[in-house]
Order: structure tokens, then sequence, then C-alpha cells
DNA sequence: CAAGCTTACTTGTATATACAAGATATCTGT
DNA sequence: ACAGATATCTTGTATATACAAGTAAGCTTG
């Protein structure tokens, strides 16, 4: 019948007030019933605007008080992280993947700490170098928690990366990465062929399921070759 | 009544079969009839916990055909960029920060076109450098489209931060990163006070609000005293 | 056989209603 | 003056109902 839903409607109301700065951050917004008076409408419709922006992050609301404009606080914004198989395919790159290592070792104490399983106790590691066009990429040193991938060891990491299929036996439910500008070390350099030093990327990545830590990864790219890109529009509407 | 609210036990429920994999990637889940029945709720109860698992990303739904547990697919996941005086004050330092210069200039094409203004048109320039306990962190190099923020040179930025400042006056709906590992300049070894070259994490930061570009930034840290730090965890529930 | 209609199921929008529960100001009795 | 009850606002949960609209299967008809 409408074009565009009564709820949508005013929804954008709402964000054009507070985008022409009329209402303010903390500011009381008119309550439900106010609203659905105001556009001739159910309170459960009206209702419906504010609970849809305040999960959007744009409203709070509070039982007995109201509902208001949230406050941005630090605005932090946020860097996709994304699969470099997928990377290198956007940019119609061809993607390929070397294994240099593949084996279950002995964990030395930091690795046993960041897994979270037992110092000396037997721990899968790969060794992987991504190939754009043939060239090295980036370089991928990852050890997996046996007990949450029991069979890492015999994947074929041309046709499904570490990543997505440890997604697969152990969805994940949290991830921290830290990045850092580094130097590489000699190995590194050699599975890069990087002839002259130079500065790379490093990115740690440490992931968790409902079960526990998963997997902990280096990954290392050069800095002449390889750049994070991240993209974030924030309000929607 | 009851402690915990019908759709949320629906939720749940839902939550609970697809993570002990009963219902796996787009398998189709019960719909909202069967659900209003299975759990004796009405339709719209049950509608909102499909409903709110939808936004939530875990299912997917389209109109005429059912409900579907989401694919996880790439799992690209974010990293947050948080201000650097909030991080500092997070771990207990000492922020503070020095104005290198402050000032118009002519912009030569690259920074031009990076702002989207005429080239040879004046645009403000700023060099800040934030220090921890008094050491250089981080230095901030920024251009401003002075149409978007006209009284920059004013500002005070002991008070405010550039970023924060300009979120005020023209609030950001878009931004755009990327990071780089490089070799300081001699320009930025001065700056940051580093005496042996090192490797630096160099993040690039263009932002938008509704007017159009605002600002584009570089920002430069010591690989050895600096990293982005990232945490993101999945599903809530 | 094939094009089009019907039917049954799905999600999407919208309403009217009821009661629960949190917050706040006002009124009341001591 | 103060404590407690009350009234009245707010949001939160839940139901029953109605119709709209997208999808897919089966059935009808030429």
């Amino acid at each position: 019948m409408t074009q565009t839903p009564k709820f949508a409607l005013i929804k954008q109301h709402i964000i054009d007030n507070i985008q022409a700065a009329k209402w303010v951050e903390n500011q009381r917004v008119p309550s439900e019933n106010e609203l659905a008076e105001q556009f001739s409408v159910s309170r459960m419709t009206a209702r419906r605007a504010l609970s849809e922006l305040t999960e959007a992050g744009i409203l709070t609301r509070s039982q007995g008080l109201g509902t208001f404009v949230a406050s941005l606080k630090s605005q932090s914004s946020l860097l996709e992280i994304k699969n470099i198989a997928d990377e290198v395919q956007a940019r119609n790159g061809v993607y390929s993947c070397s294994v240099l290592s593949l084996e279950s070792i002995s964990a030395v104490a930091p690795i046993a700490i960041a897994l979270g399983v037992e110092i000396n106790s037997q721990v899968y590691r790969s060794v992987l170098v991504h190939n754009e066009n043939e060239q090295p990429l980036q370089v991928e040193e990852r050890f997996v928690n046996p007990a949450l991938a029991i069979h890492y060891l015999q994947q074929d990491f041309n046709h499904i990366t570490p990543h997505e299929y440890l997604s697969q036996v152990a969805p994940l439910t949290e991830a921290r990465h830290t990045v850092e500008a580094i130097m590489p070390s000699n190995e590194v350099c050699q599975w890069l062929s990087l002839y002259n030093e130079e500065p790379c990327l490093q990115v740690i990545r440490r992931t968790w399921s409902s079960e526990g830590i998963v997997s902990f990864a280096r990954l290392i790219s050069p800095g002449s070759k390889y750049r994070l890109g991240g993209h974030l529009t924030f309000k929607r509407h």
C-alpha cells in the first residue's frame, strides 16, 4: 500500500532531526505514545522505529525514563581484516598457495600459553606462503590446538584456507588481532623471497571458539606489497 | 512474570541448535508459525526471536521462502581504530601533545585530490606529536578541508584532538583507512626522535561527512612502541 | 505440452489491546 | 517536615488479528 513502510518514515524523521542537530546528544526524543499520535500510527509501529534505531546504536532507551539520542563517544572506527585469497581475487590477481610445512610439534612455553595448552604438549603447526601472480605476498605461520581441529594435518590448503577450515570445524566466537611494523627475520626473508631488508606488516591473530582457543597465527607481508585496507560507513538508515 | 522473556528462550533454543551443529549453514529453521505452536506463543513473539537473530547476522530471511542459518562466509573480522589519547589513558600513561605546525597552505596535487578541492587552493595543515609519558608515540600530519571546518586553525589541540573537533563540526559518515609498514623519512625520524632507523606503522585515514571529504591524515608510529590492537566477539546472544 | 491460474505457505507491515515494571512527581496522613 | 501511598508517565513483554506480498507447487485450460 504505502510505498515505504510507516516505521521507516518515523526512523527517517528521527535521523533527520539528529543530523540537523535539532536533537543533540543525550537529549530526549518523543515517547512512543507521542510519536504514535504525531504520525497517526499505533504505539507498536512507533515503538518499532525507536527499537531499531536503538539496536543500531543511534538511540538509547531506559524503562521508565524515556528514549535519548545516544552519545557518539570516541567514535572509534573499524578496520576489516579480510581473507587474503578473497583480496587477491578481488583485484583480479591469481591466487596460489605453497605449503612449506605441516607438522605436529612440541609446544614451547609462549606458544603453549597462547593456545592455552600444556607446555611441551603436541600442537599442529603450518607454514604457508600466499602468492599473488606467483609472487609471495604473505607468509602465514599458524599454531593450532589439536583438540579442536583433529584432522588439521590432513587438509589440503590449496583447496581451503586454514581459516576457512577452522571456521567450519570450530565456529569462531571471538578473535583478537594486533598489527605491527617489524623488520623480518632471515627465515621470513627467505620465505618471502626478500633480498633487500624492508619493513613488514605483521598481523597476529588469535581465535576462540566456544570450546577454547583454536589457533594462533602470524601473518607477515612485505610493506612494499601489502597494506591493510579498511572502510567503514557510520550510520546506516 | 517469567524470569526471562519468552522471545529470549526461543532465541537461545535456535542458537543452541546452531552451535550444536544440528542446524547447519543455509539450512532452513522452523517458520514463525511452527515456532509459535512449538513454544505455545503467538506468532509475533516467535517472529521477534527470528527478527533479532536476523539483525544479529545469525539468520537470514526471505519473504515467501523462509528463514535460514546465515553463512559465515569469509568471516572477515574487524579491527578497531581507537583514539590515541584514549588508548594512552587506558593503560595509565600520561598523554600529552605538541603542536609542531598549524597553518594554511596551498594544496599540491595529491593532497588536493585526496581532499576533493581544487589544486593550489588553500587547505589547513596540522602536524602534531602525541606523547605517552613525554615520549613521542605518534606523529599526526593532517590536511583539512577548510570549507567544512572553518575554525580549525583556532583550536587548542591540547584540549581537544583534531579528530574529536572534526567529529563535532562535521559529523562523520564514512572513514577509510589503510595500514602499512614503512621506513620513516628523515623528517618523521626527527619528529619521533628516532635515532636508529626502525620500521613504522603508518595509518592513512580519510574521513567523510555528508558535505564531502573532511580531512586526510597520516598517523605514523614507531614499530617498537606502537601496535594496533583489535578485538572482536562474534555472536552476541 | 505449456502458459496461466489457484492455492498454500512463507515473511512483512500494521493495529488494538492488555498487563508488567521502572522512574518521578504529587498528594496524604501522621 | 517527613514517610509512605498514589497517580501517571515511561518502556517492556505478549497476544490476537488482519491484510499485503513473495515463492513454489499443483492444477486447469487451451
